[in-house]
RNA sequence: GGAGAGGUAGCGAAGUGGCUAAACGCGGCUGACUGUAAAUCAGCUCCCUACGGGUUCGGCAGUUCGAAUCUGCCCCUCUCCA
């Protein structure tokens, strides 16, 4: 029999968090937060953090576990969550997964896996389409299905093959590790586009502006992964006097809506998502989710 | 009223006789996806009954085998001088 892990997926400012607390409450629920930048301390405006105060109560985890200078990945996430859903399970209550990153949820929920990772092979000095020859003899399906631009991919798939001896894909199956629900709330891409550009107003009233200057004078810095999230890369070209804060803030709005559309698509196609209209009564929801738990 | 500059696809902006349905950027849309995933990468974006057809570059009329590109007139915008 397989643990119920109810997840609340859906793009930026889709109101997941509201969601994911209310039904928290109804079901003694602990929420995961499925978010890569949300785990780095002092990055609180700018990743839409969410308040203590708002929490009510709720537990939330995987929030404000890492420092900014640190590394976290899916390999970490995976590794965490599976431990929190046994936890959580264990004293009786629901396991939550609340999230916007995809491949986060996937890697939890499915059989994906992740080794211990020690070196990493950057080739600096053969260009792409070099790389992409040399993964095409040794992997050559991830060769046809990696694009050679995409050096990125390529070097993983070639590090993953020199590692293991075998291609990466190989190593794919889709297996459900937990009875999962996953719900994901939907609304006009117009509309959603306008929630965004109204919340970074917010942020900036709220004083991003300063949050950002306070990292920098602790000393974190444009590369850190931690500064690499939306809401903060771009303030890079305001402090080398390149752009002004004006510029940078419909930058963000306008990255934040690529960013959501790219969610969409992983959602739409990489997941069985029941997709919830935002309008959507809450009592609805919740029965939904009662009916499910009771299955 | 006088002197200049200019009007190009949703926006910005190239193009100054054929290779142009028109570079490029933005915006919009679509897609890929097992370790930076708020990442990385690919495609589409005048209209259509779409491996072909139709209509474009302020308007109209010309020159030319052929025009966004040349000529004339007209309309509009901006800057400067009155």
């Amino acid at each position: 029999m397989h643990k119920k892990v109810l997840t609340i997926a859906g793009a930026t400012a889709s109101g997941k968090s509201a969601l994911a607390i209310k039904l928290a409450k109804d079901f003694k629920g602990e929420i995961i937060s499925g978010d890569s930048i949300q785990v780095y301390r002092g990055l609180d405006i700018g990743s839409g953090k969410i308040k203590k105060e708002e929490m009510e109560g709720v537990v939330h985890h995987l929030i404000d576990i890492k420092d900014p200078k640190e590394s976290y990945s899916v390999y970490d996430f995976q590794k965490m969550g599976r431990l929190l859903i046994d936890a959580i399970e264990r004293r009786g209550h629901l396991p939550i997964i609340c999230g916007g990153t995809g491949l986060y949820i996937k890697a939890l929920i499915y059989d994906y896996d992740f080794k211990e990772e020690k070196d990493f092979n950057n080739y600096e000095d053969i260009d792409d389409v070099s790389l992409h020859a040399m993964l095409k003899e040794v992997d050559p399906i991830s060769a046809i299905k990696i694009h050679p631009h995409n050096r990125r991919r390529v070097l993983r798939a070639l590090n993953y093959f020199e590692k293991n001896g075998s291609p990466i894909s190989s190593n794919k199956t889709e297996k459900a590790l937990y009875d999962a629900l996953i719900l994901a709330l939907d609304m006009e891409r117009s509309e959603l586009y306008a929630k965004i550009d109204q919340r970074v107003d917010n942020m900036v009233k709220d004083g991003l502006l300063s949050e950002v200057e306070g990292l920098l004078k602790s000393g974190i810095a444009f590369n850190d992964q931690a500064m690499k999230g939306i809401g903060y890369r771009e303030f890079e070209a305001y402090f080398k006097n390149e752009q002004s804060l004006e510029e940078v803030i419909q930058k963000i709005k306008s990255d934040s809506h690529n960013f959501a559309k790219r969610q969409y698509t992983w959602l739409r196609h990489q997941l069985p998502i029941e997709w919830i209209d935002i309008k959507t009564d809450y009592e609805l929801i919740k029965e939904r989710v009662r009916k499910w738990l009771d299955e």
